[in-house]
Order: structure tokens, then C-alpha cells, then sequence
RNA sequence: GGAGAGGUGGCCGAGUGGUUGAAGGCGCAGCAUUGGAAAUGCUGUGUACUCUUUCCGGGUACCGAGGGUUCGAAUCCCUCCCUCUCCGCCA
């Protein structure tokens, strides 16, 4: 959400906004005029109550009042009905308002216009044909799509054996470095309501990509950062317990409506993934300084696994309604051949904060928003990356050393 | 799943139809007292929206949520939600 005082004070502001980022299902000038009606309305409507008001209070010695105040009472009730319907409208156009950018997100459309700001790391050479992680998953017998599809659905798996002991390392040993870094860490509720989806901006946005959970205002959760960010929903946080830094490690569910392709083989695109999170409260001058800490932690970690990867600054094309800016890590996959997303690290400003009423007492007790930023830490998509980079022959995958006292093993074989 | 209790301001807690936005207490802030502090005393201290205004005020709304009765509801009626306790079940 936007401040709609920026809407009053500045709508080309908006209305340019819109534009750039190809935000047309809200009509600003349509959205300028309700708000118009919904003040005058509100007016009209206070002023008829204060009459009432006044009115009951002569009503105990004057009965003439109370004749006066039930007609005016009709008149209120229309009123408020009409105000009522206009913050429907309202609220309803409001909540698809995209966040501002920042200066320097690139134009583009898609993640090909995606500028690449770094790359690290030397693609390994093999003096074999590489396999891709579905087909390491399944000779090593690590993954198992065939059964998750059985027990669940197409777009469910299996990690298995070494996999699943790889992956849990992996996942523990992100954790406990996050923790080092200052984080707080956090088991979280798999399941979220409507209202802490829109506070996250899931909703309306990406309401095709949730589980609902029948006959109930519950949801599965899509990552950790609904329930994360949602968790301090209407709290006004202690200015000097900023920054807040949160991490999760949760699984996520997706329905992925319609994503299928090249880009989906394997386990790549799925209906449930894992993910260690990294959520930033801080104030809004600090902001941009965390989402490039939540960067460098990113990049920590792929460096001690031994990863190569690229930093790209999304595109506005490429970056999602709530975002302001955001970076990609893109890992390289030797089997797969090019790089592919592995983390995804977005600073919302208070984009969040102002839907979910998360504030914090700043200079001179006044209560601003707070600034959010969600980072993925690791998913499984890195164990991915960890086999195709790791293969050492068609019989063998290395484990990488940091992971090692975590697996208990240092390499995977037939 | 069964039974019961309860939801009032940052917290505790009064309050069953009319100057109650809400007593009292705690907490917090300022001032006084003090060599300094504790203790004590005095004063102040909700939120949101909105108008005028820009820090002084006006209006409206808010006592879990929604609806109803009434000239007027924290207070009466209905529906729902949530929390807690006990029993059952259970990782």
C-alpha cells in the first residue's frame, strides 16, 4: 500500500508510477475522484452525527429534539451506507497500487533485461558430460519425483537418503551461520490467513499462487515471509530494537498455476519447496544498507559452498508489485548450463508495514513505518546446485567441506 | 470433540442507558523536594481519520467484531470471533 497522501498531494506521481510498471487494471484519475467523494462524503456524514449528537443531549429536557434526531437518523443511515460502498471501492483499488521503484531499477521486461551487477566464481570444468540434478537425483537415488507424485501430486518429491541428509545440512548450516550474523531464529506457522497474505502483498497480487485451505480463512504458506512480516502485524516497535533480524526455515507451497516448460524438469519449479528466509525490520533510512547486507549474507553463503554465481539488479519488468528493488542470485548449473535463481532478495520499503500497521516511535515519539526486507537464504534449489557443480564423474558427488561436519559424509556414490 | 470463564486505554482494573474517552492503580514524562538518589508531592499522559491549523484547537469514530433496540449504548438484545481453564483425544 501507498501513502494515499502522496495520491492527494501528487497523482501524476502515481499515475507515472502506474505506467512504468505496466499497472493498468487501476484507472488513477477514477481513483482520485472516489477519494474526492469518500472526504466529502465523510465530512457530510460527521457533520450530520455531530448535529445528532448535540441534538440527544437536549433530547432529556426538550421531547421536541428527539423528533428532530429521528429524522436526522434516516439521513445518517444513507449516509454511511453510501460512504460504506465508496471505502469498498476505495480499499479495493488502493490495495493494487504497485510500490514506488527505486532510481536505479533497469527497464526491461522480463528477466532477460536483467542487469547483471557481479558474477563469482569459475564454472567447473568436467572431462565428462555433466548431468543435471534430475538425472544425478535419480542415478544416485536421491530424489524421487515418481513417488511424490504418487503420494501427492506431480510437482511434489522426495529428497532421499544422502539427498535428504545433504539438504537437511544444508539447511541446518544456514541457519546456525544467519544466527551468527545476528539473527533471530524462528519455527513459524506453515498456515496464514487472508488478511496476513494481503498485509505481505500475496494478496491481491499472487492469489493464483496460494493453497486455500477449505472452509477456512487459512492458506498454506508460499514462503516464510507472510507469516515472518506478518508477526509483528499492528505493533509499534521500539525504536531502538531496530533492525529486527528474523530468519525461518520453512517449506513453501506454491500451486504454480500454469508453469510448465523446460524450466520446470526436475525439481526446480514445485508445489513445495524448502527455504531458510531472511526477514529485515529497520527504519526507513536504513534500508537500502540491510537489503545489501541480506546480499552479502546470499553471498557468503554460495562462497563457502563453493558456488559460482551472478548478481543481477532486477528489472522493472521482472519485479513484483510490492517490490521497490530487488536482487537475484543466480547460480550456475553446470548440468543444466547457464545460471538459474537460487536467491531472491527484495526491499519493500513500507509497502508491508503500511498494510499491516507496523510501526515504530521515531524522533519525538512520532510513529512512522517501518521498512521490510525478505531474502532467501538457501532453498532446495542450492542442494540442486551443489550436485551439478559437485559431480566428479558419473559414480561420485563431493559434499562441500563447510557442509561436511553437518552430512557426516563427504561424498554421495552409486 | 464436551463443559465452563472471560474479552474495557501501554498494563492491572472499576463501570448495567445520558457532561464516561471512560474512576482508581501501575507504568511513563515534566516539575517540586534532595548534595545526589530513593521515597514523597503536583501536573500531564489513548488511537485513527478529518477540518482548521501546523503544533493551539474543532469534529467524528473506537470499551473483541458485526448487527439490533433507543433521541442517546462500554452498559440492554442477537450473531460471530478470539483467549483462558477443566475433561476427552493426540505428535
Amino acid at each position: 500500500m501507498i501513502d494515499i497522501a502522496i495520491l492527494r498531494n501528487n497523482p501524476d506521481l502515481v499515475r507515472a508510477n502506474c505506467e512504468l510498471r505496466r499497472a493498468d487494471n487501476v484507472d488513477i484519475d477514477a481513483l482520485v475522484k472516489l477519494d474526492k467523494d469518500y472526504l466529502s462524503t465523510l465530512h457530510r456524514v460527521e457533520e450530520l452525527r455531530a448535529r445528532r449528537n448535540q441534538l440527544s443531549k437536549e433530547c432529556k429536557d426538550n421531547p421536541e429534539a428527539r423528533v428532530a434526531v429521528k429524522e436526522l437518523k434516516v439521513e445518517i443511515a444513507e449516509g454511511e451506507r453510501s460512504l460504506a460502498e465508496i471505502k469498498i471501492d476505495l480499499d479495493q483499488m488502493l490495495s493494487w497500487l504497485p510500490n514506488f521503484l527505486a532510481d536505479d531499477v533497469p527497464e526491461g521486461h522480463s528477466d532477460a533485461d536483467n542487469e547483471e551487477i557481479k558474477s563469482y566464481g569459475h564454472q567447473p570444468d568436467f572431462d565428462f558430460e555433466p548431468l543435471d540434478h534430475q538425472a544425478l537425483g535419480e542415478r544416485f537415488d536421491i530424489i524421487d519425483t515418481h513417488r511424490g507424485a504418487k503420494v501427492a501430486q506431480s510437482g511434489y518429491f522426495f529428497w532421499k537418503g544422502k539427498g535428504a541428509q545433504l539438504t537437511s545440512a544444508l539447511f541446518f548450516w544456514a541457519q546456525q551461520e544467519l544466527i551468527k550474523r545476528g539473527f533471530t531464529l524462528f519455527i513459524t506457522p506453515c498456515a496464514a490467513k487472508a488478511s496476513t497474505l494481503f498485509g505481505t502483498g500475496y494478496l491481491p497480487f499472487f492469489s493464483d499462487q496460494t493453497y486455500q485451505i477449505q472452509d477456512e480463512d487459512l492458506a498454506l504458506i508460499g514462503t516464510s515471509e507472510q507469516t515472518l512480516v506478518g508477526y509483528h502485524a499492528d505493533e509499534i516497535l521500539a525504536a531502538d530494537s531496530l533492525p529486527k533480524l528474523h530468519v525461518a526455515y520453512s517449506p513453501c507451497f506454491r500451486t504454480e498455476a500454469g508453469s510448465y516448460g523446460k524450466e520446470s524438469r526436475g525439481i526446480f519449479r514445485v508445489h513445495q519447496f524448502h527455504k531458510v528466509e531472511q526477514i529485515v525490520f529497520c527504519t526507513p533510512d536504513d534500508s537500502d544498507r540491510y537489503h545489501r547486507l541480506c546480499l552479502e549474507n546470499e553471498e557468503f553463503l554460495l562462497q563457502e559452498l563453493g558456488l559460482p554465481y551472478r548478481v543481477v539488479n532486477v528489472c522493472i519488468g521482472d519485479l513484483g508489485a510490492p517490490g521497490y528493488k530487488k536482487y537475484d542470485v543466480d547460480a550456475y548449473f553446470p548440468g543444466y548450463g547457464g545460471y538459474r535463481e537460487v536467491c531472491s532478495n527484495t526491499n519493500l520499503t513500507d509497502f508491508q508495514s503500511r498494510r499491516l500497521g507496523i510501526r515504530f516511535a521515531g524522533d519525538g515519539g512520532r510513529k512512522e513505518y517501518v521498512h521490510t526486507i525478505s531474502a532467501t537464504a538457501v532453498t532446495d534449489r542450492v542442494v540442486c546446485a551443489i550436485l551439478e557443480n559437485y559431480q566428479r564423474s558419473n559414480d561420485v558427488i563431493e559434499i562441500p567441506e563447510v557442509l561436511q561436519p553437518y552430512t557426516g559424509f563427504d561424498k554421495i556414490t552409486l
